[in-house]
DNA sequence: CGGCATCCGGGAAGATACTG
DNA sequence: CAGTATCTTCCCGGATGCCG
């Protein structure tokens, strides 16, 4: 018995390691993404993770809050609502997730036609631009994803990605399915069909669109 | 019943998804670790992976062969035994677990003084290395942990290291474990103190030695 | 000894129902 | 809507044993 240590540890001082005890439980970095571009409350997490039940969404914000990953934010009233959002620290996460997705998308068992949720194609985004096809851009871009509001801002070869309204953006995408447009990016769907087929909606610089279809190349399957 | 999945996916497009899926697992990532630089036999990753039990091992490594990360290898008789070495593919998954190693470390949680193998040590190396910092140097670097040789060349900002005995280097350390060796770069105890207490044995180029440990600055504490 | 199958106990994940 | 309680299932970890 000696001390009934509190949870399995790796007991390894290696930074890889520790990483996984802070976020290598199964849906914890899922979390992290959701909640990437904005404070999220309990039930819109759930919607962006399905498969999570309710009582391991309950631990696993317990365990990054405790951590220092995340925290737990009151509205003031009258909105009075809980919300969660990462620290700061937990926000600097993004460049290991966007490094795991870079490795892992070269595997033939990637599936690009199964749902994504808006933070992923946001994520995906970020991950995949490629700033040297981005010469002389400086635009806001919005999208809506079923409920949800992005608003990006492409320039000086990098994106940023809030989640807010973006009316004022020189294009704006609109779809229920984030998977419309990683069809269109990722897949080379042609704009045109998916507005035909009633999938999604442009408005705007529709030149813009076009090229921003082109700003994101896959990384090669492996052999 | 229709199609008993056959296991528990995430459902997800998302690149980082699909990475949980193929390292995700308890101990993956960290049995790539071991195998980043050279291949090992299964008696050795158990060696450097306290805790872990044989036949999750097993799991593991037939899981990863697989997914393509990792191959089985038969030596050559009459050497004849079994290794396990990573595919290229597998290979480049390091960029992914140093990117979370960089950003776990400043966790209030992260412990230097656990364990170490020997591998974690380069890893973090590999991870650490200010580029800045290694103006004019040019030097092949051994170490040997416990039994576990490695060949170290520092050039251009970057460091190599494969699994590989360097008795032409120009530096050349030795030591029963890894902390020893961390204690020093990381923590700033004195060569000369470890050298005194027996824990570490150092031949050759002595300032390069006390060179080599100034060239990995650890990112500061989160708040 | 290396590699792998098998069995078991404990604990974490998944599904559902329930409560404020 | 935001969780909690409960139950079942599955995975992890440890031990044992088989076979090369």
């Amino acid at each position: 018995m000696s001390k009934p240590v509190e949870k399995r540890w790796y007991d390894d001082a290696c930074g890889t390691a520790l990483a996984l005890e802070l976020v290598g439980e199964r849906w914890s970095l899922l979390i992290v993404r959701e909640l990437m571009f904005g404070p999220r409350r309990f039930g819109e997490l759930r919607a962006g993770l399905p498969g999570i039940s309710a009582n391991v969404l309950t631990q696993r914000l317990e365990g990054m809050e405790r951590a220092g990953i995340l925290e737990r934010r009151k509205l003031p009233p009258p909105a009075s609502v809980q919300v969660y959002a990462l620290t700061d620290w937990g926000r600097e996460s993004e460049a290991a997730m966007a490094a795991l997705g870079r490795w892992a998308v070269r595997s033939p068992l990637h599936d690009p036609r199964l749902p994504l949720s808006g933070a992923s194609l946001m994520m995906s985004f970020r991950t995949m631009l490629d700033p040297t096809r981005t010469r002389g851009i400086d635009a806001r871009i919005g999208f809506r994803i079923g409920p949800d509001p992005f608003a990006a801002h492409l320039h000086d070869g990098a994106l940023d990605v809030v989640r807010a309204e973006a009316d004022d953006a020189a294009l704006r995408f609109a779809t229920e399915e984030a998977g419309t447009i990683a069809a269109a990016v990722y897949g080379g769907v042609p704009l045109a069909d998916l507005e035909a087929g009633g999938a999604l909606r442009i408005e705007g610089d529709r030149a813009l669109a076009e090229r921003f279809m082109t700003l994101f190349p896959l990384p090669p399957k492996i052999a």
